[in-house]
DNA sequence: GCTGTCATTCAACAAGTGTTGAGAATATAT
DNA sequence: ATATATTCTCAACACTTGTTGAATGACAGC
């Protein structure tokens, strides 16, 4: 046994690259982290990599599949769970995100720290440019359409755009949240910490319950904003 | 003149250093460009980088550091002008987010292409463990801290702590949308659009307003949370 | 015209990249 | 025990990476 962590240490070589790629993928993306650092921290050849997987693309791929199906089977029985308790009414809204946010919070503090990294990983697929349209739609999609059914059920009078807006802005503080960059625990003196996913879990729901409502509401006051200010000039050299 | 864009072409050489650099991190982050990639596209020689910037990470940080002077004067002299207003009063909640939010919409939309780029970079470095917590920290903490005032002003009652996890989740949403990753347009079946910031720009700051101020209430009532499930069991093969 | 400074190019470096084919080790089945 | 897959290692491949020192061009001041 070579360097493997004690952690990976008993297992098949496939699932300790697997461990090691999740980990290191999460903190430095994909071009950050060459296939002899992931074989490194597994204790395994470089060439096993293309044996299992065929290339390091392939690798990504597999990281990122892994607990999905997963992820997403859970999510789904808590959003009907959900719908089901709420009969013969509606759900509440903040019921509805809860059971969307709720399996992440679990996973993420109580699922080991490979959840932990995964979370992280998907927050990075989830900003880039590169691999969020492809690797999020085909895998997340199905799901989330079901998830903002569920939003329009709450909220049955809101025009879908905004419900697809306020998706984003959810989809967007999640992400965030989950990348645990540690900014907010320097910005807030130590007031707020990063790892407190509890504290971010309680307040979620509320925020965006209350930012959804009001997108929907948001036809008849608009709130105020500042002045416009002129065009801005397209100087050559800003 | 090689190859260089017809945008950057009489520019001196750092300059077209510095914008393909801005385009190109942009994409694909720190990792998956390389000095070569940056240069052809500046049509310049790779050494030029070392000469003007020292190396690759340098070359990184002068991108960054490029614009956020010039951002950071403008949204502070659009807080105070929100301030000024509203004496003797305090400014609305609105006013005060929407002065943190407008010169990122104004710029990324009427700025240039250049500009476009720079915030989905802003939007990969905020998000990256690496690079968030130095960078971020380094050259927006100061502007930040200071609209974090404001939100307390303009919520005198509202504890610290909640009015830091709102801004969190506000930035959260603001990196998503810069990232501009397209996901969106797919999601909701071309009903919205990554790249129509005026229509984000217009629901932003009513949906973080009532986020915050849901937080600031949420001692009293508590929204109902879908009922706790048994602790996940730490299986080895998850 | 010469000189010195700045900007840029050229060429090469050692180190690291993903990938691949051949072979050893290990497990499984008969 | 022997045959057969499966899993894994070794060694090398062609290529790209960031960096650097020497040489060349441009261009001002005198």
């Amino acid at each position: 046994m070579h360097k493997a962590s004690r952690r990976t240490a008993g297992r098949p070589g496939n699932e300790r690259i697997l461990d090691a790629a999740e980990q290191l993928f999460a903190r430095r993306g994909f071009y950050g982290v060459s296939l002899r650092d992931i074989t490194r921290e597994a204790g395994v050849d470089v060439a096993l990599v293309g044996y299992h997987f065929g290339g390091k693309r392939e690798l990504f791929t597999a990281v990122f599949e892994r607990r999905a199906a997963v992820l997403n089977r859970e999510r789904l029985e808590l959003l009907e769970q959900v719908r089901r308790r709420a009969l013969p009414g509606r759900p509440t809204l903040e019921a509805v995100v809860a059971a969307f946010t709720q399996p992440l919070f679990d996973r993420s503090t109580r699922g080991g720290p490979g959840w932990k990294s995964y979370f992280a990983l998907v927050a990075y697929v989830n900003n880039s440019p590169e691999f969020g349209p492809l690797m999020m739609t085909r895998h997340f999609d199905p799901l989330v359409g079901k998830f903002i059914a569920g939003l329009r059920a709450a909220l049955p009078d809101c025009p879908p755009r905004e419900i697809y807006w306020g998706y984003q802005f959810l989809t967007g503080a999640l992400t965030l949240t989950f990348a645990e960059t540690g900014r907010i625990d320097a910005l807030s003196g130590g007031l707020c910490r990063a790892t407190d996913l509890e504290s971010v879990h309680e307040r979620l729901s509320p925020y965006v319950a209350a930012g959804f409502r009001a997108l929907c509401g948001r036809s008849l006051a608009r709130a105020p904003q500042p002045r416009a200010r002129p065009a801005l000039p397209r100087r050559r050299r800003p």
